[in-house]
DNA sequence: TTGTGTTTTATTGCCTCC
DNA sequence: GGAGGCAATAAAACACAA
């Protein structure tokens, strides 16, 4: 039997339960406790379906709706009541278990962006070391052909354009290819200045995953999720 | 059939609002 | 101070594997 098929309900078990709860005060429990462990029945499908039609119109109906709706189920005002609020309590975590899984699936990706260009970081500056040697040594015809060759690897390499975001404070990939070609020594300098910037970022994300996992520190239940 | 985990209904205690 | 909401919990009903 799945969870959606339920006994039919005894709705004179009911009827004869009068006795429970003549108002919706939930508080007021004279007799509950005599008659409590035989009387409890699932509610049928034809009440489930009514109770969730009203939910989600409205998930706190008032006084006069819940004893409406009470009188046309055959339930107790007080048992919609305790469903309204038991439905409220499930809709609740499920709302914050939903909340959960999209923060940890951005996380995640958050995680994974960083990696790449972490990655994309450290090759570039593999590529500006290379490029400083040489400069060292001097030589524009050697640095122009070395340039040439490093345009072609970073466009063979893993650089993937949605990584170059301006909140990085890099520039876009396309932008990047319209700015004026000042020569080999300035894609140098350009170089140089993302290289820099990357390794600032990457000492503030260290800190930062750092620390968001260090609070986290996987013990905590939502981890174990 | 039975043990175990999950879902649903109900209770209790505390809190806030009027 | 009563009414009603919520969180925590109990307990019945149910699902399901072994």
């Amino acid at each position: 039997m799945s969870v959606g098929e339920r006994l039919p309900t005894n709705s004179s078990m009911w009827s004869q339960s009068s006795l429970l709860g003549k108002d919706l005060n939930l508080h007021s429990m004279s007799s509950i406790k005599n008659c409590k462990d035989n009387m409890r029945r699932r509610f049928n499908d034809e009440q489930i379906r009514s109770l969730e039609h009203m939910f989600e119109t409205e998930a706190r109906p008032e006084l006069r709706t819940k004893q409406q709706l009470a009188k046309s189920l055959g339930l107790q005002p007080r048992q919609v009541a305790i469903w309204f609020q038991n439905k409220r309590a499930r809709s609740k975590s499920k709302q914050l278990d939903m909340e959960y899984r999209m923060l940890k699936i951005s996380y995640d990706n958050l995680g994974s962006k960083y990696e790449m260009l972490k990655k994309e970081n450290e090759s570039l500056l593999i590529q500006l070391q290379r490029l400083r040697k040489l400069t060292e040594k001097g030589g524009n015809e050697e640095i122009q052909n070395e340039g040439n060759k490093l345009d072609t690897e970073v466009i063979k390499s893993e650089f993937i354009p949605e990584t170059c975001s301006p909140e990085f404070g890099l520039p876009l990939c396309e932008d990047s290819r319209e700015i004026d070609y000042m020569g080999p020594e300035s894609d140098i300098l350009n170089m140089a200045q993302i290289a820099d910037g990357l390794s600032e970022i990457e000492n503030e994300c260290n800190f930062e995953s750092r620390t968001f996992l260090d609070d986290s520190d996987c013990r905590s239940p939502l981890w174990e999720f």
